[in-house]
DNA sequence: GAGTGGTCTAGACCACCAT
DNA sequence: TGGTGGTCTAGACCACTCG
């Protein structure tokens, strides 16, 4: 048994791509071009560029032939990232500064977001996280006491996804984030060091674990120079 | 000019299975059975098909036939849609004025965006959009020319994407999209009907069809009272 | 073995773009 | 006008599933 043919084509074409071999908005050969070289039909070789273009390595202009994509574009999009990982992929030094770590009782709105019964009993930190030296965030955490038994203040100098995967050993699932636009209020201001009412992203966030849990509900304030949000959205 | 075959077949089958006419995992016709329906070649009963199959409408069984796929998962989740749909889904009423519409010549940095060549064409819209009579959003939309031959102003007083899909025929696949935050200037604010320095979320936005080609860049200034981003993001 | 989808052919005509 | 991609035909053989 061997490959169909237009796998072969597409995987070719796919790999040029990768190596640099064709750069992003090069022209590519026409499907008449390739369809001499690799001498099959031309509907064989549509089929291998009608699959890349889907995958988004391609795209077509009637008339004038086919080019290569930005793949630049696509990247770093669409993962729940701890910060930590987010930051430093971009090559800067972070820090975090503990503010508080203490424990609260739930109220009902709490206990909504993260499937509790009010009264039970949730960690509560609060920390501000720079890279290189410069506030980026300042962080309000909601941790369910009866999944973070023994939970230590020191967890929170460091990566807090890496201790949730790596210590723990919960599998992170997905996250829903709402995504607003606020005023700093003084204490924001002041954490982050910017001026009342400088407008800084708010951002709300739940995370489940893998069987549907939820294990975080987080509040963060980014300044609006420091911090963007990228995602993509698929019609459907 | 006329619908090509494979779209209109491709939307029949789609308005099936959304009207449940085909509930979810039933198997369909057979691509012979449409083949002699429809009077067409199989290959073009199989590029329909294969459309659904990619946009998540249908999955296939090599050996035993074509399924309608399960719908229930994603919905209203990262899925592109216009402000037109997105506001008239929570029921209120939608006006849009529009502020500008003119030509433009694309300067560099527009050319990357839209993947055109510096000193092409584009149209320029510039407009603000309501929900009940309250301002929700300024918006700058950038359109290539070569795709919206005889674009009329008066499309920008309803849903644009309502014409892109239904009587341009072009297929939305994507979009990318950057949230930020900014406090707003003299003329966001008086469009918007806020003070100066009040925060609006910005959003820069990139949307792409089917093919690849990127159809539309827009920068966006939203009301932070009125508007907020909500996404799913999968860890992986 | 009969029926399904998967791959492939060797053409054709059309729409669009550049020159 | 020539070259590009877009649509379409009328077949063919293969791989898989099921009775």
């Amino acid at each position: 048994m061997q490959k169909p043919m237009y796998q072969v084509i597409e995987n070719d074409i796919k790999e040029a791509i990768l190596n640099g071999v064709y750069q992003p908005h090069q022209l590519i050969p026409s499907e008449n071009e390739l369809r001499e070289k690799y001498n099959v039909a031309r509907m064989t070789i549509r089929h291998a560029l009608t699959n890349l273009v889907n995958d988004g390595y391609l795209y077509r202009h009637q008339g004038k032939g086919t080019y290569v994509a930005d793949l630049k574009l696509e990247k770093n999009i669409l993962r729940v990232r701890g910060f930590t990982e987010e930051i430093q992929s971009l090559g800067k030094k972070i820090t975090n500064k503990v503010l508080r770590f203490e424990e609260v009782t739930v109220d009902e709105k709490l206990s909504e977001k993260l499937f509790l019964t009010p009264g039970d009993k949730a960690f509560y930190i609060e920390r501000v996280r720079s890279g290189n030296n410069i506030p980026v965030l300042l962080e309000k955490l909601y941790l369910p006491v009866r999944l973070f038994k023994n939970l230590k203040k020191e967890v929170f100098h460091s990566s807090f996804y890496d201790y949730i995967e790596n210590v723990l050993n919960y599998r992170v699932s997905h996250c829903m984030q709402i995504i607003e636009a606020r005023n700093a209020n003084a204490q924001v201001a002041k954490h982050l060091e910017i001026n009342k009412n400088d407008s800084v992203l708010f951002m709300t966030l739940i995370t489940y674990l893998s069987d549907g849990r939820p294990f975080e509900y987080v509040e963060s304030y980014y300044r609006a120079d420091q911090y963007r949000f990228i995602q993509k959205s698929f019609r459907g």
